[in-house]
DNA sequence: GCTTGCTCCTGTAGCCACTACAGGAACTAA
DNA sequence: TTAGTTCCTGTAGTGGCTACAGGAGCAAGC
């Protein structure tokens, strides 16, 4: 059995954060020392690496903690599993391109920012009226 | 001089967001309606605008305010904004790379997660002890 | 046994950039 | 006048932590 310090080091995931996730019933609590410390088995470690790997991943914790209910369960059931992966996936995607597209904007924008004009083309473009809009578009909510 | 739903409209702000803005001293306090109601010019409109716009180009709030002081100098500084936005776009490429990076683990982890063995792959894969970890690493703080 | 310094405890507040109410007041059109 | 809409303030919640304050436990050296 390992004090919280040791798990963190072994799971990698901050002491601040482990009591965040127990808190949040992320993962399950552990034992207690007779002086009140966290005692952490080798597998509640286990789970705790686990967690940060599915956060490296950038999984959001409500999926992680379907994972880890499934888990739980003998068998892993992949089909599930998947599905969850593949909508990360595509959300992934969908990030990827957002910020592709957006590096292409922020590129024309600042592109012209050292012809030696007082005003800045940049700030200017973002301040005129109908730069880049699409008048078609409702205000967002 | 319009009200906050029409400043909301055509500046493609929410509206409990331009209070938000207001309060935390983002964008100036607008004038008043005899019945205590916002009013807002057109200008005020364009400078909502223009920090929805630098929102929706990912500059995070504190950068948008020095370009709205920037914008209120009479010389738009262009050097200042070409290096803050050749820094967010440094940024902006960090996190593609990161993605595509997290894409890459993630398609291979599910790649066998449609093989029909009872144990998930990729559940199995993430609790594992010595899974894609670099041993020399610290925990992270 | 006592001190020093480290680790750990609880509880609360802060981060970012909003968003979502509740409960009430003011305006607009029929 | 009345009904419906818009607006007001103030507060609390979101996600996923992180950072304290103020105290208690514990191990090693003297």
């Amino acid at each position: 059995m390992f004090a919280i310090g040791k798990a963190s080091e072994q799971s990698g995931v901050n002491i601040e954060t482990i009591r965040y996730y127990e808190r949040e019933g992320i993962v399950p609590k552990p034992g207690r020392s007779a002086g009140g410390r966290r005692l952490y088995s080798p597998d509640e470690i286990a789970k705790l690496r686990f967690v940060r790997r599915c956060r490296d991943l950038g999984f959001p914790i409500a999926i992680i903690q379907t994972f880890l209910s499934l888990t739980e369960q003998d068998d892993r059931s992949c089909g599930e599993v998947k599905t969850l992966a593949e909508n990360h996936l595509d959300e992934i995607n969908a990030k990827i391109e957002n910020l592709t597209r957006l590096r292409e904007a922020l590129l024309s924008l600042s592109a012209n920012c050292d012809d030696g004009t007082a005003a800045c083309p940049m700030l200017n473009s973002l301040m005129k009226d109908g730069f880049g809009e699409d008048r078609s578009n409702e205000c967002r909510h």
